[in-house]
DNA sequence: CGAGAAGTTGAAAAGATTCAACCAGAGTGG
DNA sequence: CCACTCTGGTTGAATCTTTTCAACTTCTCG
């Protein structure tokens, strides 16, 4: 009884209470992973995929010579595995960011229910697509984007995010990142990170502290980022209930 | 009767007779694109999905203040437009780079086709699955790799895509791009590009003039890039024949 | 042949990195 | 309880890669 994903799923294709019943009828098991740092390896060859309950994880990849990129950023309600359950092969490396704990559903569990209903199918692959969409933007933050424009771009990126699974309070969320972290995930160095975030709060856009961001003037940190949030495919309340009631 | 759609997704999950049979039955629409930086966007309306059949092309999102970042390459076998069909919303613009010859299926033929095969709809998914892996290789790419390795490393992959669908010759293939449309796909500028490329030619790695490149070395050229095939999930011939015997 | 697009070159400037040192805070052990 | 250590954050200066600008060349094609 994956809440957490029936209401993700839910949120981009709109569920039946067939569908619903279905995927409550997964069987689930709870994981807890303990501290940051915690590679996600062993979780993730055992033919599971996991969602996302509580905390901060990423996946990255590293070069040969030491150099780090992190290649996206999960969350809550993310879903991680799907990758090898469709297509097999490898998976990327992942860790913790925090804490976590997980919701792992077997494979086989999750083959034969997709095997009978398609529209579930296609909404677990809409999350993939929603990844890449993630991707493709990050992409255009680091290949074209200057440092401050990156940090802005990112920074209102996990705050839609975090407020679609009511994890903001205000306009301040959890951000357990080191600035080593952001800058891997932004392909800057952590430097020039550091300096970038001392501009934002100088000029007064957020306050940044003990693993908690406050954006003061989102409107204008995305004006700033070029940030526009389609592509996270966030449905707001609105929409949401009129594809229900439809 | 899509044969390029039907071997690109037989080469991702081996397909069976009924589900190839299900492919054929598919109606099927050529249509052409007579040049360069013509906008797709007209055909991606009109509720297709489309297969490149031949020539080059890229999805790319342009800046407000006119940067533009190339977001992928499309070369024959790719689909377009599978995110709409999935998950409706936008298109990203995606822009010839030759002469193309696209196949047109109708999203509602393909949508009851996938409705009674689930292996055809995880196929298709995983092609959306590869470019989502690609995205993320260029990530690594525009983030943390140097000039020399970023252009090194899109022509190893961009030699292997076309190997797997039979488009080079010896170790040549066409690539119709200027050197700014690969500035653009790189996060470089223009003129960086070229010298980079000049780099490239002075020691021996390639030639590359009038719309073709040679690779002469590619396995150091793959290791100057750092370039690991398997994030294309290419099968080559030898497991490709494995997975249907078995 | 001429015009426009693409490629090439050099020099100056900008943005980001690197290196190295230093500071602050959290957690540990004596 | 306090020194001690470790990690993460901050600072300055030098350096490097890449960009920008502007001019010039070469190629392509009508």
């Amino acid at each position: 009884m994956s809440e957490r994903l029936i209401a993700r799923l839910d949120s981009l294709m709109a569920l039946n209470d067939t569908e619903r019943r279905g995927m409550r009828a997964l069987p689930i098991q709870f994981r807890k992973v303990s501290g940051r740092n915690t590679l996600l390896a062993d979780k993730l060859i055992d033919d599971h995929i996991h969602i996302i309950d509580e905390g901060y994880a990423c996946r990255f990849r590293d070069l040969p010579d030491g150099r780090r990129q992190i290649l996206s950023l999960l969350v809550p309600g993310d879903v991680i595995g799907l990758r090898g359950f469709v297509l097999g092969g490898l998976h990327p490396s992942i860790t913790s960011l925090s804490a976590l704990t997980l919701q792992a559903v077997p494979n086989v569990s999750l083959f034969s229910l997709l095997e009978s209903h398609p529209k579930i199918t296609r909404a677990l692959w809409s999350t993939t697509l929603v990844d890449e969409s993630i991707s493709r933007e990050w992409l255009v933050s680091i290949g074209k984007r200057s440092a401050v424009e990156r940090v802005a771009h990112l920074l209102c990126e996990l705050y839609l995010r975090l407020q679609a699974v009511a994890l903001t309070d205000d306009n301040r969320f959890a951000l357990p990142l080191t600035q080593t972290e952001l800058a891997d995930a932004l392909g800057l160095s952590t430097v020039h990170v550091n300096r970038t975030l001392q501009d934002l709060r100088r000029n007064g856009f957020i306050t940044f502290q003990s693993g908690t961001l406050e954006i003061h003037k989102f409107n204008d940190l995305a004006a700033l980022g070029m940030f526009s949030a389609n592509y996270l495919h966030i449905r707001d309340r609105r929409q949401r209930n009129a594809a229900i009631s439809s």
